[in-house]
This record gives structure tokens, C-alpha cells and sequence, in this order.
DNA sequence: CGGCTCTTTGAGCGTTCTCAAAGGGTGTGG
DNA sequence: CCACACCCTTTGAGAACGCTCAAAGAGCCG
């Protein structure tokens, strides 16, 4: 389950008061426009023609996060900015009245972040590894928008995609058993070339167990045992607990294909 | 749980054996283009202006489809149409290998269904009461769109919403306490004026217990318990099974505020 | 080589799932 | 109009999964 309020030292506890603790180095931002230029292969690039582009580059600057840096921003914060993920990933997350904290998304090179509600973010937002962002001042965005119908389309299409995303999501963390949650996961992740590797049949986990925890509504002992399960049944081989060997590639596909 | 394939004529058994029964009656559609003849606060309607209106409704026609009918579309179906509702109550849901259903949401009058990826629809949908829909081709809705941007524009505000209420759903579901869960999900059948009379603080509820359960990921007769308690301690009262009165309305905003 | 964070493992307890069965309510057919 | 059948809802008892607390091992950085 998220996690209450720290009671004492147990890992929860050092977890919350993690990111409070150290943000020394606010969000530093840079005035450099968006020149395409990426190298991963950028999801919202893609939907864009090169004017369109051009036209964000315009009001875009960028955005350097730190891990464990503070949030980039809270929620019920005014909002003034949409986010899209360059380099890094960045997890959106809900704290509940109690303090407990749930990640609703974990946000890849090309996804958009920011979304409002009555002119204020829905949720917050921290950096998961250290990560690049594109800031778009909302204001200037509309204004390209009502110009620019074209880019506006193909951001609905976007925020459709979104909306795939969390319900995809929401059928996982439905499953009762832990073990499948997590394989969903995996298999969630594998989908990122960035993170598998075909051949050597490889995945980088890039998140902390506490992150995937919150992520799969579970605590991260949990995890552990499923992962430990896993390994037993011979689905998976831990080489390092952030580097997984898929082994049974079949069994894993059979979860991805459930979402 | 979701509940899993029939092993007897357990109530689990009975409610996944209901649907494909009986489905005699066809979605019946009528070409009845829409009129802006409404009583419910469609939201749909709300975002769109007059001549907005006219437009869709040229290309709009009407289906009507009853509780228990066979489904309005299939997951993986070729995906011709967008829908709007116009009155009742369609649940959004998956299935997964096993067996298991989940619903993704209630979708009310003013929401829209159909989200597609790759020209096939993501979900499947169904009639949780009679209900009446509008369907949009969607062919000639792309047509409309790239030809009227601020049209798009509200879609775009609309798929932030459904966004936003995916987002909502996967915080509620993630809450470990059922009681808790269903406490949220009163409070957001609350928010539907249709359905809460503030004077009174009555709540009528439109679905079953399986439904809620296939909602909440849980069993109806954790539902029926969590009743019993929520009652016991004073917060609600059940006059009849799907009406119940609110008592400790305090105690419900809590958790509405939450989401 | 500490100190720190992250991860893993163990033991005990609670919530909830499953199976089982009985009690209402509604609709249909006689 | 009544009776039956079906669906929905509720309650009970036992078992299992996962959470909590506790502690030790592993990797990383200064």
C-alpha cells in the first residue's frame, strides 16, 4: 500500500522524508528553445510536423531536474506551464489527506505533463531520475493553439493516449495478486527500447522498489518476494536488483498482451 | 476480486453467465439526427457552442440500448463510431485472459466513449441501464475536426477530463481499505445531481453490487459488508438496497475532496 | 572505510477472498 | 391476482494473501 506517515525509521519512513529533505538545487531553468535535436526517439516529436516544431521551439525553454530534487510541481500549485519529458522519467503522483503517496503515471521521453483542473495541477509531479523537461508557457500555448488547428489535433490524439495509458494502468493495479501486478509492470517497461535489450533479453529497471511500490498500490517488501518468487519459478534472473534477465519471455508477453 | 470464469452457480457465475445470455435485442439505431432537444446537463453540449452543435449533429444518429443487451462495442472491434451519452449509465471495461472483468468507468451523460488505438477500440462497453447514445462516424467526425479547430479544442479539453477522472479512479482503487473505496465512490455518485438530492441526502444508486465490485476490484459481498459497516457506525442507511441515505455528510466530503 | 540508501528476508497479524446459503424484490406466466 | 422463478443482496465461516514491524545484507559515495 502507499505509505503513512513516517513512525519511525522503517523504510517507508526514510522514504517520505527523502525528497523534502535535499532540494538545495531548485529547478534550474535554462532560456535554450527547443532545437530538434533529441536523440531518443521522442513520441511528441513524432506527432509534429517540422513547422509545428518550429512554432513550439519558439515558446518552449528547458527544464534540467535533478533526482530527488524537489517537485517540479504540487498539486493545487496555479498552473502555469505544460511539461513535455525530453531525457529521464518523471513520476506524477496524488498525495492522499493521510500522506499516503500514489503514482498515478511514470512519465517517459515524450510524454506531457501539467494537466490542470479550474487553472491548477491535478497532481504533483518529481523527478525520478535525473531528466530534461520542455516547459510550454500555457498562455502562449493556447494562443498557438487557436492559430495552429493542426496542433491541436494531434495533441488530442496525445492526451488520448494518456487516457489509454491510465486506464491500462488501472486494470493492472486492479489484478488481486501482487506477482501479476508486477509482471504487468515489466512487461510496461519492456516496451521502452531504451530500458530492454532484445538480444541479451536485459531490463533496466531505472526506479526504486519504493517507487514501484507506490506505482502498484503495494509495499516494497512485496515486491521483493514476488521478485523472489519470480526468479524461483524461473520467469526472470536477477543479475542486479535494478537488472533483470527475462527468461520466460513467453509468460511475460502473455501479460502484456492483457493490456 | 474480478471475478473469474463461472465454477458453479456462484453469484460471480450468475453475473458473468447474465450478459451474453441474452442479447435478442440488437442495438437498435434510429437515424434520428440530434436535435438539441436534452433535459440532463450534457456536458458534451455544455463545451459546444450552437453552431458547434448543428454541425455534429448532422452527422450524428441515435442508438438505443438496454440494460443486459449485448454490448455496444467489443475490445478489438474495428472502431467506426465515437458515442456520447445522452441519458443512462454505460460501464467501460476489459477483460483480461483469465477471464476477469474490469470496469474502467461509468460513463454518464455528457461522456464520451470509443477511445480507439491503432482503428480498433481499446474496451468494451455496455449498458449498465437503459440508455440512449449519440454515434458519430467517426470518418466524417475527423472531417468536421481538421475543418473546425475550436471544435478540437474542446475535445482536447474533454480528453483531459476523462483524463483527469481515469487519474481519480486509479487513487481511489489504490486506497487498501474496501470500505474506504466505496466511500470515495459514493461521494462520486454524490457529485451527479441526477442521482443525490442534497434536501433529502438521498443517493440512489443505478448499479448493481457486481458492478461496483468490478469497479472497486473487489467482491460484492465485501461491498454488502462494508454497507453493513458504514451503516453500523452511522455514516449512511440503506433504505433499500441501491438507495441509501447520506447521514454523516461530513465524513463522505472528506473523501470527496480527496479525489 | 564508515555512512547512507536500497534491497531482501523473517515472523505475526489482519483484511479480504472464497465457498455456502438464506432472505428480499421484481417480473412473468398461469 | 397469485405463484413461481430468477436475480440481487446479505450474512456466516474458514483459508490465504499481503501488510507491518524488525533486522540483516548489498552497493555506492565521500
Amino acid at each position: 500500500m502507499a505509505h503513512k506517515e513516517p513512525p519511525s525509521h522503517s523504510p517507508a519512513a526514510r522514504r517520505a522524508a527523502r525528497a523534502p529533505g535535499k532540494a538545495p538545487s531548485a529547478p534550474s531553468i535554462q532560456a535554450i528553445p527547443w532545437t530538434a535535436t533529441g536523440d531518443d526517439a521522442s513520441r511528441v516529436r513524432q506527432l509534429l510536423n517540422r513547422r509545428e516544431q518550429r512554432e513550439l521551439a519558439n515558446i518552449a525553454s528547458v527544464v534540467d531536474l535533478r533526482r530527488n530534487a524537489g517537485p517540479l510541481f504540487v498539486a493545487g500549485d496555479k498552473a502555469g506551464y505544460l511539461y513535455s519529458v525530453d531525457l529521464g522519467i518523471v513520476r506524477i503522483l496524488k498525495e492522499s489527506f493521510a500522506g499516503e503517496r500514489q503514482v498515478l503515471a511514470f512519465m517517459f521521453p515524450g510524454d506531457l505533463l501539467g494537466l490542470a483542473e479550474a487553472g491548477r495541477y491535478a497532481n504533483s509531479a518529481e523527478a525520478v531520475t535525473n531528466c530534461r523537461l520542455y516547459r510550454y508557457p500555457l498562455k502562449e500555448l493556447e494562443q498557438l493553439l487557436t492559430r495552429d488547428p493542426l496542433l491541436d489535433l494531434h495533441l488530442l490524439v496525445k492526451a488520448s493516449h494518456e487516457l489509454r495509458a491510465a486506464q491500462r494502468i488501472l486494470s493492472v493495479i486492479a489484478r488481486q495478486d501482487v506477482c501479476d501486478r508486477l509482471v504487468c509492470f515489466l512487461a510496461l517497461l519492456m516496451r521502452h527500447e531504451s530500458l530492454y535489450d532484445r538480444k541479451s533479453r536485459r531490463l533496466v529497471i531505472p526506479m526504486t522498489r519504493f517507487d514501484i511500490a507506490d506505482y502498484l498500490a503495494t509495499a516494497p517488501e512485496t515486491l521483493a518476494r514476488c521478485f523472489g518468487r519470480l526468479e524461483q519459478q524461473g520467469r526472470i534472473r536477477r543479475i542486479e536488483s535494478r537488472l533483470i534477465e527475462m527468461v520466460d519471455t513467453a509468460f511475460i508477453s502473455g501479460f502484456d498482451n492483457a493490456l
